[in-house]
DNA sequence: GTAAAAAATGGCTATTTGTGGAATATTTTC
DNA sequence: GAAAATATTCCACAAATAGCCATTTTTTAC
């Protein structure tokens, strides 16, 4: 399980390097092969290790193609999918339509998330957390979690 | 299974040079033999490999020719489909009818989505990716996808 | 505090890929 | 039927990419 964060940087060709720790989990649990994808929420990406997203992937080509909502987030989820290796000194190259996508720069954030993780354009990520949201929108699972 | 996106550009004779690992991909699926088509719901192709094409033509034509939504379907999915080859540099010719339906300019998207792959004009792409949806539409498949 | 190991960063080189142009073939018009 | 315009195929060069290696910095253990 991912939890924590990193802050990391992209070198100029677009190339960042995994934390060990988390490498350390993401070579264990899928010989190293990882899928990135577009976050359809918001502008930053999933880090998923292979095997994770394997499960996955059933539950997003089974979406309904004829429904806004679900065909915009098949179109990006799968759309943007990129399966990545660890290079030898434990570095991934960052497929530049995904940078675009995610606004990154030279300062990222790695978020662990349970099963995956988030990469964030620094900026992008403070901003975020800052914008305060509606509560009226919260779901039932959430309005009853006790932390 | 064709996943991620890569940006391409049309050269002035509207030509698209196929990136490298996605010809790999319709050279071994269908001798370099692709069928492009107009997309339903958006203005943008899709790009099938040959065979699979053929699968899916049989539903195609079943589709009933009394219902609006069905005939404009089956309409556009037949009326602009062009089989064509991979030329010996990888690079596609697109027919000017196509290049117009989707508004096909320099620079351009080639998204995978599995079975096949849609193309899309940049600036649509960015447009359609951005747009809002509205949540009240969400499927129930989606409400409680958990990623 | 020092030394050794690990990790991050930067750079170099070989190979592949994309782009433009030239030559050939085909079609159309006069 | 001939010439011109258009379309298609092929080839070569330039640019981008990927893999690998070296150096510097940080961390950890003794």
């Amino acid at each position: 399980m991912f939890y924590g964060s990193n802050a990391i940087n992209m070198d100029p060709k677009g190339r960042i390097a995994i934390p060990a720790r988390v490498r350390e989990l993401l070579q264990e649990g899928s010989n190293g092969q990882i899928v990135l994808t577009a976050h359809t929420e918001n502008r930053c990406l999933h880090v998923f290790p292979e095997n994770y997203w394997q499960e996955i992937l059933p539950d997003i080509e089974g979406l309904p193609a004829f429904n806004k909502v679900s065909r915009r987030a098949k179109l990006l989820l799968m759309g943007y999918a990129s399966q990545l290796e660890l290079d030898g000194t434990g570095r991934v190259l960052l497929p530049p339509t995904l940078r675009d996508y995610a606004g990154l720069e030279k300062r990222l954030m790695l978020v662990g998330q349970g099963r995956g993780l988030e990469l964030w354009n620094e900026d992008t990520f403070a901003d975020y957390i800052d914008t305060s949201v509606d509560a009226e929108e919260m779901p039932e699972a959430m309005r009853t979690l006790a932390l």
